[in-house]
DNA sequence: CGGGAAAGGTGAAGGGTGTTCACGACGATT
DNA sequence: AATCGTCGTGAACACCCTTCACCTTTCCCG
């Protein structure tokens, strides 16, 4: 805590500190600027976040690098509000009832989908999460000097994943629901998830016997969700009437049903209403 | 057919036609342009489709109005090609065997689909299919004098929900499945469905008593198979070896069950191993 | 057949965008 | 107090969409 039992010859000083502190909210300022931007529907572009900061645009570039960097700045921001918004709508029902948080979880998922369009557009709709395409991208361009080496904005949707798997592996240890053996699983799938693989394997290994079925059934569940939700959200349903909820209902059934929900579905769709009901 | 039968006073000279038919061809060259642009993971620029052809930008203004214009084009265009792709693949199992025709076109769709990302995205990425947003970008803007008042364009997913719709009854009637009854489905959802709603309410009385039920499930089905190809194409799925087709499997699978394709699921299986393996 | 009208193409220009760079101004470090 | 790094600026480049005035070619019709 204070500048003297630290180990280190590098006591961080206060005044070192202070231009990295500054600096650090100027870039939290930028973020929040384009979020406001983003929010109102105008277009978010380096020139209206500075002019709406006060300042001109290649003052920009001292702290994001590239309208791709804003943007992945950007995502990670509104990941972070996504995953807060979910908890908070799952906290109510306490650690204990995984199904109740998992129904209360989506439900605000699809509200908040909903109701920031262009937010989630900017974070779902942009390919490739992990990167491949942006580095593509700044393979053969020159790096700007000014470019800041920011170690951050890896991941965005581990959040995402990490909330939503936190729950379903509670749920699963709580009420114990049929998964696929290890056999019935595409071989390809078991591959990936296997030491050597890329799927975080320590994961499966530390689920235990059954750890394969269970993350195969979570992205398949993951799959149905985000699946209705987008497809609600760009509007390639019929219209705002069927928007009213019918299709998300009967869709989460599904994924309630395979998970072992079946029993008390109908408790579990007052915690939906509940939920719409807290936001509106 | 000829100049003299026709009761109108305008007979269609063949002079007058050749501009036409010029006219028409340039557009279509333009079109081709874009699509192949698109093809090569180039921007789609009208600088750069108009280079492309020899001209430059402000030519093009004679045919297209706006980017946003050439981009509807482009939309219609790509529709219009992956129905051919999926019809080409149920073809061969004819009219008879809906099923099959039902997997193979929903195989042949998710191929196409990961094949052509950046036109899958120009086409479905891009949100309100009925023009919503078009009509209110366009409306403050003042018209440009040159742009051409085509009354095309319209619909594009329609040719896609006509061709899933298709085989889907035709599937009902060849091998009923059980499908929920009217009053078990959600009230909005009748409500559109009904006569005075906007979803085609012809078409649910058509189809009988069971008509809404099937009309649910249609589009039920319609939103996983969307949600799992986009979740795949997007990316937003555990990298290409999962990419390897078990997830989507797995959700035509339970598409299937719900329609009573059950039974000879491993005959279906096949099919859609067929299908991919004539597109390699 | 020849003159007028329409269509199709051009260059210049205006208003955007992202990005780079040379240059000052200012605060912090020594 | 002198120096050095950080931060912001204005000018500039390259690209984008779009509009306009103009000019050439083609067509239509009297």
């Amino acid at each position: 805590m204070s500048q003297v039992e630290s180990g280190r010859v590098e006591p961080p000083r206060p005044a070192l500190k202070r231009r990295e502190r500054l600096r650090q909210s100027t870039v939290e300022e930028i973020v929040a600027v384009g979020r406001s931007l983003l929010r109102e529907g105008r277009d978010v572009t380096l020139r209206a976040v500075a002019a709406e900061m006060g300042f001109t645009a290649p003052a920009l570039y001292r702290y994001v690098g590239s309208v791709a960097a804003l943007n992945e700045l950007l995502s990670s921001d509104i990941f972070a509000e996504i995953v807060r918004e979910m908890a908070a709508a799952a906290e109510p029902y306490g650690e204990d009832d995984p199904a109740a948080q998992m129904v209360a979880a989506a439900t605000a998922f699809r509200c908040w989908a909903l109701t920031h369009v262009d937010e989630f557009r900017l974070v779902f709709h942009t390919n490739s999460l992990s990167g491949e395409h942006v580095a593509r991208a700044e393979a053969g361009r020159p790096r700007h000097p000014l470019a800041p080496t920011g170690p951050d904005a890896a991941g965005g949707v581990q959040l995402f994943a990490d909330f939503f798997g936190r729950i379903f592996i509670r749920l699963s240890q709580r009420h114990p629901f049929p998964v696929p053996a290890r056999e019935e699983l595409d071989e390809d799938f078991v591959a990936v998830h296997s030491p050597g693989g890329e799927g975080k394997p320590d994961l499966a290994a530390l689920l235990g016997e059954d750890g394969l079925g269970l993350i195969w059934l979570f992205e398949l569940s993951w799959a149905q969700l985000y699946g209705i939700v987008t497809l609600e959200v760009f509007g390639h349903v019929r219209s705002q009437l069927v928007r009213s909820g019918s299709l998300f209902t009967a869709v989460m059934r599904e994924i309630g049903r395979r998970a072992g929900m079946g029993a008390d579905w109908e408790r579990l769709t007052a915690v939906s209403q509940e939920v719409l009901a807290r936001r509106a």
